[in-house]
DNA sequence: TTATTGTATATATATTATATATACAATATA
DNA sequence: TATATTGTATATATAATATATATACAATAA
């Protein structure tokens, strides 16, 4: 598993490994049973203590991406992860369509949303 | 003008009393143009810090629901939705931010959210 | 001038977030 | 069984943020 961190970047670290394992399993470069490296292995790989690589599975396990199990590892997830990321597309296009209401009531132009839509989404291409 | 502050809440004083303002207003029992307490007569009264109560006052003013200014006093804003627009367009736009950084994260493209945002903003062009 | 108003600066304190070291417990496997 | 490997729990350190204060400053009113 491949997992780069950065010491600049204001994320803290175990959100930043979170994020790339997410993407991973949405990518399907981890896929369902997968085992991932133990937390010992990962965190001497990224130069991290135990207590971070844990951080960052125990966050996913209770999120339903990965399971553990002492002695044997930590493995992703069955199907529920995939149900999951539909379900959070649902609640995101929610929000979205609440928001762009709330755009409209305070006036906002399709172009002004464009606009900044255009702004927010080349971010930070980490 | 009333205010009571409980001790044993979690919220924050400055935040109980901006509350209590904003119900006052929204009830009518704060009207437009109306003098609040200076902030040092508040905070005598509510035995706390001039900053405390300045806190409360100066987050208000720029929500658009107070105006101050020096030797005069405290005011309650007009109905202007001036400051207050301003303000929720702000508030809307680290919203948008951050509903694209999820996106982001569920592999969603700007494809995706340009579609949605097509069908959304036509919605009920009431 | 004098008192009253809001404001700015520097600081203290408490809370929360992040990260670590170390010891413990369950499981696999030689 | 013995030993290594796995995840887990506890106690702690450090940094960042939130909350609140005292005090001095500046603008306006009377």
């Amino acid at each position: 598993m491949n997992i780069l961190l950065s010491t600049t970047s204001k994320e803290p670290l175990f959100q930043q490994i979170k994020e790339q394992i997410k993407q991973q399993i949405y990518t399907g470069e981890l896929t369902e049973g997968e085992a991932l490296p133990s937390m010992r292995v990962l965190a001497k790989q990224l130069k991290v203590s135990v207590i971070t690589s844990k951080r960052a599975y125990e966050d996913l396990e209770k999120e339903g991406f990965l399971v553990s199990s002492v002695g044997k590892g930590t493995f992703v997830a069955g199907q529920q992860p995939h149900f999951l990321r539909e379900w959070q597309v649902r609640e995101l296009e929610n929000d979205f369509e609440q928001l762009i209401a709330d755009a409209k009531r305070l006036g906002l132009t399709k172009r002004d949303l464009l606009e900044r839509l255009e702004i927010f989404f080349e971010g930070d291409e980490s």
